[in-house]
DNA sequence: CTTGAACCTCACGTAACGTGAGGGCCTACG
DNA sequence: CGTAGGCCCTCACGTTACGTGAGGTTCAAG
């Protein structure tokens, strides 16, 4: 079959019929990942039959998100692991994605529904609550709010700050945790807990190790200091 | 208060502090995101307490994905609007991952089973599949042949295989459309398809319109000719 | 006064090209 | 036959967020 020549492509065509550019191909070039078997005399590149059905392998392999440094193992036999690899990358990119996703919109709601919360605080909450709770029981958390609606979690800070302030009161008057009327905070302090566990002892337990590993502080975002947070658990523990 | 000297970090201080490199502050004040507000006569960086607050603040965005080139912008009261931003980019980064994720899957499983064929083709065969058919569809069709099982598909991609072959002796002896034995070969064809659509009429809509617009050979993975597609569907139309 | 630690300023490398800058080659048209 | 486009060539810098030396200065302890 001597005689018979094939076509040989400038590279402007080449990048014309495969849609890429022309400086990706001197790219490709450059870094050896697909030099043109050919040139003229005067140095332009000619790509012949094999260059452009490696192209478009390269092309296909690229267009998967691999990185071209990998393209060369894959076109020699390497494909199986090399995809397989690629494959646990984006697996690990779209758990990260999906992690930031849901912390990023927990601190927007936050902002949104919290008083007084500034994106600063609201982003060391959200950090925080990332920390502490299971994708799962954020998830479970958030449905629950969105089911209950904006009013009654308005409501709920609101009592929330109602509730802290008075005890607030009591702790510093000195009342005695077992006073009727500590008491009677004390058994709101645990139905608003209930409330937002929903009952579920998982969470109560994240909440928990939360504000022992954490301090009452941060975890209440500055609302309950140490020493009210001992007088109000001991008000709590009476269970009169 | 003057003369109440507050503390000067140095730079490799703040960074054991913050669990940041030195050469990461280098950067931040090259880029003029964070300039130490002093510096000691021999040129070394101090930092103040406005200096460390700020580190914090940036440090934050900054692990929540944010471009370092946007974060001036969100310590200064645009914070909504570029958390906002950031956000629908996750998002589309999250579903452009997911897409790509069950691509690579589609491939791998595709090379597992499917008689004979390489990744090249694979690779073809997947990324023509994501052009036609919904992503909801893409998840039906998967969840269908995890249900099947290995074994079956194997079985159901034998049957085709035969089938395939069977109508093409038939088309290339000449053998009419309406004979008795191709009349099988159709309800076998109709009856094979059925079983991929499970009756869904989307998705054997997407089919036809993969092997109208791909041309059988393409569609089918270069098994079926237009010639032999063409005859294959008068016998089907028949319906005898 | 001398070290060793900590600091400084360049400056290159990373991934996959985009975007000129400055300069040859080739072909059609006048 | 000269020239104007059009296509080609080779640098080489810019992008993102630093890592990693290189080579030289300053600080704090002995």
């Amino acid at each position: 079959m001597a005689g018979v020549e094939e076509k040989l492509w400038k590279i402007g065509e080449l990048a014309g019929a495969t849609g890429l550019t022309v400086r990706t191909l001197h790219h490709y070039d450059e870094i050896g990942l697909l030099v043109p078997s050919e040139r003229t005399q005067a140095g332009h590149r000619l790509y012949g039959g094999d260059d452009v059905r490696r192209l478009y392998e390269i092309r296909a392999l690229r267009d998967l998100g691999l990185p071209l440094q990998e393209i060369p193992a894959a076109l020699e036999g390497d494909t199986r692991a090399t995809l397989e690899d690629h494959l646990r990358r984006v697996e690990q990119d779209v758990e990260r994605g999906r992690r930031l996703q849901s912390l990023l919109q927990g601190i927007l709601d936050r902002v949104d529904h919290a008083s007084g919360l500034d994106y600063m605080e609201a982003i060391q909450a959200m950090t925080m609550l990332e920390k502490y709770y299971t994708p799962e029981q954020l998830e479970q958390l958030e449905a629950r709010r969105k089911e209950l609606g904006e009013e009654a979690e308005r409501q709920y800070q609101r009592d929330w700050d109602e509730l802290i302030a008075t005890a607030q009161v009591h702790y510093e008057k000195g009342t005695d945790p077992s006073d009727p009327e500590m008491q009677q905070v004390a058994r709101k302090w645990r139905e608003l807990i209930e409330l937002f566990t929903g009952g579920d002892d998982a969470l109560l337990g994240s909440l928990k190790t939360m504000f022992q590993e954490e301090g009452p502080e941060r975890a209440s975002q500055g609302q309950i200091d140490a020493g009210l947070m001992e007088y109000v658990g001991r008000a709590v523990a009476l269970r009169l």
